[in-house]
DNA sequence: CTGAAAGCGCTAACAT
DNA sequence: ATGTTAGCGCTTTCAG
C-alpha cells in the first residue's frame, strides 16, 4: 500500500490537450494515499499527523512529477483566489510603473498574485470594479487613480472585498496609503531657500483635488517659516506634463521678466519643461535661475543639467499598499491609513546658490 | 413557473463573507429555469432554442442582479482560463511598459485577461515557466526577455500551451514577433548621411545576441549603400543605458578628438548620455555634432535639444504579439513568425546638416 | 495515522 | 424548448 505503482500514460500524441495534468488524483494513484491526505501534506497542514517516511515519500513524488496546485480549483473551493486586483491608469507613467513593481513583488513574496486592470478613470464606475472583483474573485482591490469623486467613496464602503486607495487622499474611503506631499513641497522649497533664493516661483496645479496641491501648501509653509512673504504672482497654475511646464514658464516670463531666481516645479516633467523654456530664452540653469523638480527618476539624471529633486518613496508606497491590502484581506488589520514621509532632497546640477543682488 | 420568486436573503451582517454571490443557481431560483439553460442563454449558445420572451427574461434578471460568471469555476470546467501569461523583465523600462499596455488592451478586446509575471531572466527556467502556466492555467505564454539560450528553445517546444517570444530573435522557438532592427539602423544612418555627414560614429552593443547588434548591421548597410567606407574606429561597443552612452562617448573623444560629425546611439538613453558628454566637452549639438537616437519616447522630447530618433512600432508590436498568441491558442494559426517594419525617422533638434569642410 | 464524501460554480452530453 | 447528470481539482468536515 505504500508502494508507488507504475502507471503508463505515455500518450505523447500530437494533441497537447491530452497531456495529463499532475493532479492530486494522479499523486494518489502513484503513492497509494488518498487525495485529501496528500493535499494536507502538501500544504503542511499542522493538524495532520503522518509518518515522516510517508510524508517524505509524498513530497518526493509530488516534486518529481512537478505537481503544481491548480489555482482555479483552489479558488473555487475556498471562495477566494489569493490574488489582488490593481486598478491602474497607465504604466506609461514611470511613477505608476515603479509603484506597481513594488506592489507586485510584495504580493509575490506573500503568496499572492497580482491582476492588473487598466480601467480608465471615466470607466471606473463602482459597477465595473464590482464586476472585476467578482469575475476574478480577487481578494482585495488596490485603486490608483488620478482623482475620485465623493459618491464613489460611498459605494466603495460596501464592497465585497477590502478596497484601498493608493497615493490618493481618500476622504470617505476607509483605507488609503499616501505620501506627505505637503512636507515634501516644504522640503523642496527649503532647499532653494537654503541656497539663498528669495524669489521662488512655483509651477503648481489647477485643482485642489490633486496631490500636487499639497506641494503648493508646503511651498507656502516653507516660505512662511523663513519669513519670506508669499507672492501669488510667483505661482502659476499648470499641470503635470512637460508641455504644462513649458506653458507655465512662458507665462511666468511674460508676466515678470526675470523677477525670480528659482523655479520649483510640481513634477519632473514640468520642471523639465521649465528648463527647456529658460534655456530657449537664454537664461542659464542654474547660473541665472535654479530649477527644482519633484519625484526622482531616470529623467532627472538624464537632463542637462541634471535636475535637483525630491526623492519620493515610490517603492515604499507600493510595498505598504500591498502589505496593507493583504493585511486587510487576512484580517490582520481592520483599517489602514498610512501617510509615508516624503523623501529627501537630491541635489544635482540644476540648483545653485542665488547670485547676490540679482534684481534683473 | 415563469414567475420570479422572491427570496429573502438579506443577511447584511458585518460578515462580508456571507454576502451571497449571484451564481447560476441563484438565477435559476429567481427565474425558474435550469442552470444549464441559463448558462447557455448567457453565453449566447447558438445551439439553444428558447422562446424570445424567456430569453429576455433571463437576460434581464441576470443583468439586474449583476451576474458575473466566476472565472475560477469556468477555468476549472473548461480546463482553460481565457488568460494569457506574460513574462516581463521590468516595467521600469518604458519600452516594455508600452508593449505591455498594447498587449493588455488587445487581450482585453479579445476577451482575455493578462497575467503579468516578473520572472527575472536568470530565474526563468523552463521549469518555473511551466509551473507558472500550470498554476494559473494560462492558455498561452508571451515571453519578453533580454536574451535566451539555446537549450531554452528546445524546452519551449514541448510546452503544454503555445509560447511566443516578443521582440527577440528566437532561433529554435517556433513563434516570435520582432521588429526589423537592421533596416531601422540603416534608416537612422541614412538620415545622417542625408544631412551630409560622412564621419558617423556608432555607439553599439557588445554582444551579437542583442537586438541592437542588428542596428549595427543596418548602420553598415547604409554606409555601404552610400559608398562611405566603414571605419571600425568609429564604432564603440557600449550598452543600452545612459552611463553606457557616457562612457562610450568619452572613449570616442579620447580616441579621436573631433574626427566625427555625428553620433548614432543604439538607444535613447545611450544617445542622451552622448549628448551630455558632448556638451560637457563644449561640443554643441547639433551645431558641431549631430546625435541620433533609437526608439521614440517622452525622453526624446524632453531633452534639450530634443532628440532626433527612429519611431519604433511599440504599440504594433504589443498588439501583434497579443493577436498572435490568441490566434495560436484558438487554433486560428499554427505558427506565428512576424517581422514588423521599423518606424520612421523622427527628425528633431539634435540633428542638423554637417558643416562643410569640418575636418577638425 | 488516514480515508470517504460532499460540494464550490460552471458547462457539455445526453435526455426528454 | 428545456432539464438532468456528471465532473473539472481542490479542501474540509467527519469517520474510522
Amino acid at each position: 500500500m505504500d508502494d508507488p505503482r507504475q502507471l503508463k500514460q505515455r500518450n505523447r500524441s500530437a494533441k497537447r490537450l491530452n497531456r495529463s495534468r499532475v493532479t492530486l488524483s494522479v499523486l494518489s494513484e502513484k503513492t497509494g494515499f488518498d487525495k485529501s491526505t496528500i493535499s494536507r501534506v502538501l500544504r503542511d497542514d499542522a493538524t495532520l499527523s503522518i509518518r515522516p517516511e510517508n510524508l517524505a515519500l509524498i513530497k518526493n513524488v509530488a516534486s518529481d512529477l512537478g505537481y503544481v496546485p491548480d489555482t482555479a480549483a483552489r479558488s473555487l473551493r475556498l471562495a477566494r483566489s489569493y490574488s489582488i486586483g490593481a486598478i491602474v491608469p497607465s504604466l506609461q507613467n514611470p511613477i505608476h510603473a515603479q509603484i506597481v513593481e513594488a506592489v507586485q513583488s510584495t504580493c509575490q513574496a506573500r503568496g499572492y498574485s497580482l491582476l492588473i486592470s487598466y480601467i480608465q478613470l471615466e470607466e471606473s464606475t463602482p459597477t465595473r470594479l464590482q464586476a472585476f472583483v467578482q469575475k476574478h474573485r480577487v481578494d482585495g482591490l488596490l485603486v490608483h487613480m488620478l482623482r475620485y469623486d465623493a459618491s464613489f467613496a460611498a459605494e466603495m464602503r460596501r464592497f465585497p472585498v477590502p478596497v484601498m486607495m493608493v497615493n490618493r487622499l481618500a476622504e470617505g474611503v476607509a483605507n488609503s496609503i499616501t505620501v506627505d506631499d505637503r512636507s515634501g513641497g516644504a522640503l523642496a522649497t527649503q532647499h532653494l531657500l537654503d541656497l539663498g533664493h528669495r524669489q521662488i516661483a512655483h509651477l503648481s496645479v489647477a485643482s485642489q483635488r490633486f496631490n500636487a496641491h499639497q506641494r503648493f501648501l508646503g511651498y507656502r509653509d516653507a516660505l512662511k517659516a523663513a519669513g519670506v512673504p508669499y507672492d501669488p504672482d510667483l505661482v502659476v497654475e499648470a499641470g503635470y506634463d512637460f508641455a504644462d511646464g513649458v506653458a507655465a514658464t512662458e507665462a511666468l516670463l511674460k508676466r515678470r521678466r526675470g523677477g525670480f531666481t528659482a523655479v520649483f516645479g510640481v513634477t519632473l516633467m514640468a520642471a523639465a519643461g521649465s528648463m527647456n523654456v529658460l534655456r530657449r530664452h537664454g537664461i542659464e540653469v542654474p547660473r541665472n535661475v535654479s530649477v527644482m523638480g519633484f519625484h526622482d527618476g531616470l529623467l532627472a539624471q538624464v537632463l542637462t543639467p541634471a535636475l535637483s529633486t525630491i526623492a519620493y518613496p515610490l517603492f515604499e508606497l507600493g510595498k505598504a499598499a500591498a502589505d496593507g491590502i493583504i493585511d486587510l484581506v487576512e484580517g490582520k488589520r481592520n483599517e489602514v491609513v498610512e501617510v509615508l514621509a516624503t523623501g529627501v532632497v537630491v541635489p544635482r546640477q540644476s540648483t545653485a546658490p542665488a547670485l547676490p543682488r540679482t534684481r534683473t
